[in-house]
DNA sequence: CCTACCGATCGGTAGG
DNA sequence: CCTACCGATCGGTAGG
């Protein structure tokens, strides 16, 4: 480390960045931190020394300490559901096609960013209720993604008749969100290698004869 | 509530209970506040006043918070293991059949002590390493049970060539244990819906032709 | 953004 | 287990 203080020091009001780039700074330092301390342990004094401010100058750019987390987990399921939903809406023959492209997406996104993410799934529950609802929206979105392409693919006879699309989805977003508890950038499996896994299990999983058939992978 | 104000209210000397049974009041205590708050948030102060004792007197039973969090990690964990550790050795026609039933046994245990298992797999993380470990043995012992069995249903030709033991193994152990983020005692799914359900498509998810065939549910 | 603070609460302890 | 504490740190603020 350059410096093993710490401290990246504090600077003169000369060396004072754009508003919007100490803003970014900020938001990257906080994810960071949230991610190695958890967020209620994480200090607003540490979040400050790694870029170099004093705590009380975090005020002038956010209100409260929860702001900072709002930011940071709001942002990455934007981004996450944004990718989700893109994907889901492509064409494809079918809809099980549909959905192990809207799987392989959703994990590589999640190795893609691991550290975020990993805020996300774990400290969400710190936030009070009417924020949380605020970052998921109304609508179980995430969620809602994978039911439908589950209930269409169903629908298409592609999914077995005994299969309740909301428990499916339910089990396949588990086995693709808990990746953010074990993959490792450096780890023995690559994203690609844990997605495709991810992905024709689940499919495998739920398909009928038919929906099978018609997976030419 | 029979007390409004939160506190249980002291007791005289005379009503001291037994050391054990205050132990047992403490550790169960203990986990409903560090499920309700998370392990940082929550305060010696609040478990105190639940079992109307003060703050202080905690330390009569223990030396630190976190002897608290390692006694409750530390218990559910052992119950857990015992649970899928006989499951995955009792006697059963095929691989493939124990690991439906182990997969079955770990949701249902899971559900049935929602509590103390949310804690355990979302506060480990709060544990310095060395305590962690601990808890979880130098193996990962949960891991290796899922994963022998598959590596012995491979070997039986029960699972598919392509399917690699331990990926298989951390996709489904994703998949029920993220089950304490969504499953509800009062929800519209039972324990053992999920159970099954679970059990049902990891299994075709690795399944090969002929281990689909020797599995007749 | 810094200076210079504050009240509250935290985990923990000595001594009985 | 209670009495009676303590030092440290926390998030946050007024004023510039």
């Amino acid at each position: 480390m350059a410096n093993p203080t710490g401290l990246a020091g504090r600077r003169s009001a000369a060396e004072r960045k754009p508003r919007k780039e100490r803003w970014a700074e900020l938001i990257e330092t906080a994810t960071q931190v949230f991610y190695e301390r958890g967020y209620e342990a994480a200090s607003l004094q540490e979040i400050a020394n790694r870029i170099g401010m004093l705590k009380g100058s975090l005020y002038y750019y956010i209100q409260s300490k929860e702001d900072l987390l709002f930011e940071v987990v709001n942002e990455v399921h934007q981004k996450g559901l944004a990718v989700v939903t893109a994907l889901a809406q492509g064409p494809s023959p079918s809809p099980l096609e549909r959905l192990h492209r809207v799987i392989r997406g959703h994990v590589e996104h999640t190795c893609h960013n691991l550290v975020p993410t990993a805020v996300f799934l774990h400290e969400l529950s710190a936030l009070p209720e009417d924020r949380r609802r605020q970052v998921l929206g109304d609508k179980h979105s995430y969620q809602g993604v994978f039911r439908s392409l589950i209930e269409e693919a169903k629908a298409a006879g592609e999914v077995r008749e005994d299969v309740d699309p909301k428990l499916a989805a339910l089990s396949i977003l588990g086995s693709a969100n808990w990746v953010y508890r074990w993959y490792r950038p450096d780890g023995e499996f690559s994203a690609q290698q844990i997605a495709s896994h991810l992905a024709e299990t689940a499919i495998r999983g739920i398909a009928s004869e038919a929906g099978l058939a018609s997976c030419t992978r």
